[in-house]
DNA sequence: CTATGGATTCGCT
DNA sequence: GCGAATCCATAGA
């Protein structure tokens, strides 16, 4: 199966199982994705691009593929996956994931050895994503790939989105349940 | 220019 | 469970 990116919500539940991985620092981290949330752009109240672009998520605007990071309440980064065609906006928050490669390098930066990628902050963290990745095209095979392969099989729920305000009737957040 | 508050996390109780 | 930490994009004057 394929990466799908056209539609958002297809590209949530298609991001589930796929295996991220970060070579910041010469260091090779990887996690498969197990939460993801969707925002569709302008028609989304709880978007960042519901105002339409700015200078902060104009790349939102831009290809799918590419990575949105924003820094959250001061002190954190998230990322997202843009999705769609260009100009569309819609992205895909990358909430959480199972490290399964570069673990020590995830603790070293995360400053501890539980809960390394189990929150949208914790997970950008932990694979060494900043602000200076935003923008960076993620199927290029660059510091941060998109690994297109099989995803790891799994039974997807959906439920509302986390730490929002606007439109919480979407059960927009996908979560991946994986026997181990 | 200034005010506001958020797609969060952590530490302490 | 609760509140603090802490930045800056955005909106309103």
């Amino acid at each position: 199966m394929t990466l799908h990116l056209d539609d958002v919500l297809t590209a949530a539940r298609g991001l589930l199982g796929r295996r991220l991985r970060s070579t910041v620092g010469g260091v090779c981290c990887e996690v498969v994705l197990t939460e993801v949330e969707a925002y569709d752009g302008p028609n989304d109240p709880a978007s960042h691009a519901f105002r339409g672009p700015t200078p902060r998520n104009q790349v939102m605007f831009g290809p799918p593929g590419r990575l949105y990071v924003y820094r959250s309440y001061g002190i954190h980064w998230c990322m997202n996956v843009v999705t769609g065609p260009r100009g569309r906006a819609e992205a895909v928050l990358l909430r959480g994931g199972i490290a399964v490669a570069g673990r020590p390098e995830m603790e070293l930066r995360r400053g501890r050895a539980k809960h390394l990628t189990d929150g949208p902050g914790k997970l950008t963290q932990a694979l060494g994503i900043t602000g200076e990745h935003n923008g960076i095209d993620l199927l290029a095979g660059g510091e941060i790939t998109l690994l297109d392969e099989k995803p790891v099989p799994g039974l997807i729920r959906a439920t509302p989105r986390i730490g929002i305000s606007r439109a919480t009737e979407r059960e927009w957040r996908f979560l991946l349940e994986v026997d181990d």
